[in-house]
DNA sequence: GGGCTTTGTCAACGACGTTGACAACGTTGT
DNA sequence: ACAACGTTGTCAACGTCGTTGACAAAGCCC
């Protein structure tokens, strides 16, 4: 029978799961998570279209390693810091990595949360909660709010390019200016002005929740 | 040659956009998203996959008019009414969107936001904001706080099932009480209580934003 | 009623995720 | 050293998706 099966590997070494997430992470940065094939990615690692089948289930198990993977950038806050600093850290890192991969952030709110890392988020934001001195009865409440907010904001930020990319805000921008003023007058008049920078606007309404989780606690 | 073509149309009359969108609605508030593909929307109309061209460009197109006409519920607020009340009515109705339109709440954050009804919602929100005291200035600021309080609610309600699912809220607060508690101690004496009617708690931050706008406006 | 545009049908293309059989490889036991 | 074995990549294929172009039926206008 003819030659099957090529004689030595290509240029790349022995495939690994590491080595599938950093391509993946790579290409899904770069252009998008539309690029994100399992055709793609194997082309790009040199290898078949199948063979990462042998290192993950599906791709849905390789997404969700890949978004599992970013929230190992946030860190257990420290326990003596105090509550509201901690809790700040917190929302700022969980906001930035929406922002800073949007196409995956798109992957994560497609999908049941159920990462491991995000158990620990949610562990780390109860617990200043309650340093907070939020009561248990009004601890569901409050969590709520500050996850809504956070992932809220993120994934805006995510899903809007024109928010954080700048050419992208300068077309939308002229978009409202070139409105018709008969129809949308308030809106071409503050044309100009939208589109502020995205992290000062997170920045300032999370001291808003904040205001308003510390007023809670120290009512009692 | 055979029989090409039936002499009659099916069961179904002819086809036009809005029996095109209504099924497409239909099919995606019922069951999900994922299941609106051209071809099942074809058998649900008794026509073939490809006949939905004659009407729209594309699939995507067919979204857009689909989630535009989402926003026609709202309707423009009252001229004379306190600017906080229109703002608050507005929030909330757009935020409502999202929750009962879970499956096209996805669909819209893949997608850029230039439906024409957008437009409309933009200008109420920034005309309300201006009677509320905002200055030019600050009004891009502002605006983008109350946009992404609301829409980032919203997303989250759509993307999160256990938000807005009964049954999936129960799952999700199992979940958390079966954690180790050595390692999520906060979370697991928590999870009880997790989880409030998702309604209140935006109707909550909002008139915490509502709040901070209006010390702005009042404050020159 | 003849010619025109509109509208649905059909077969097909390319891209996608995924599977099962097969072959090369690496490791291990003796 | 060598045979046995589990692991890992390859290949061909399936079913699904959105979409296109050629064709035919239906509707419309004078």
């Amino acid at each position: 029978m003819a030659i099957t099966g090529r004689p030595a590997r290509r240029g790349a070494a022995r495939l690994d799961r590491q080595r599938i997430l950093d391509a993946a992470r790579a290409l899904c940065d770069e252009e998008g998570l539309p690029a994100l094939t399992m055709r793609r990615l194997g082309a790009e690692l040199g290898v078949d279209s199948t063979a990462m089948y042998r290192h993950f289930r599906d791709k849905e198990a390789l997404l969700s390693t890949l978004i599992d993977e970013l929230f190992l950038d946030i860190a257990e806050p420290p326990a003596n810091a105090p509550w509201r600093d901690n809790l700040r850290e917190i929302m700022r890192s969980w906001w930035r990595i929406y922002r800073d991969h949007a196409s995956l952030a798109q992957a994560m709110a497609g999908q049941a949360d159920d990462e491991p890392q995000l158990f620990h988020l949610t562990d780390w934001c109860l617990r200043e909660l309650l340093r907070a001195g939020i009561t248990p009865a009004e601890i569901g409440h409050a969590y709520q709010a500050v996850y809504n907010h956070t992932v809220g904001h993120g994934l805006v930020a995510a899903f809007s390019p024109w928010i954080t990319n700048t050419t992208d805000r300068d077309g939308q921008r002229r978009t409202y200016a070139a409105l018709d003023p008969a129809i949308f007058p308030a809106a071409q008049a503050s044309a100009w002005v939208l589109y502020p920078d995205p992290e000062e606007v997170f920045a300032d309404s999370t001291e808003l929740l904040l205001d308003a989780l510390e007023a809670r606690g120290t009512r009692l």
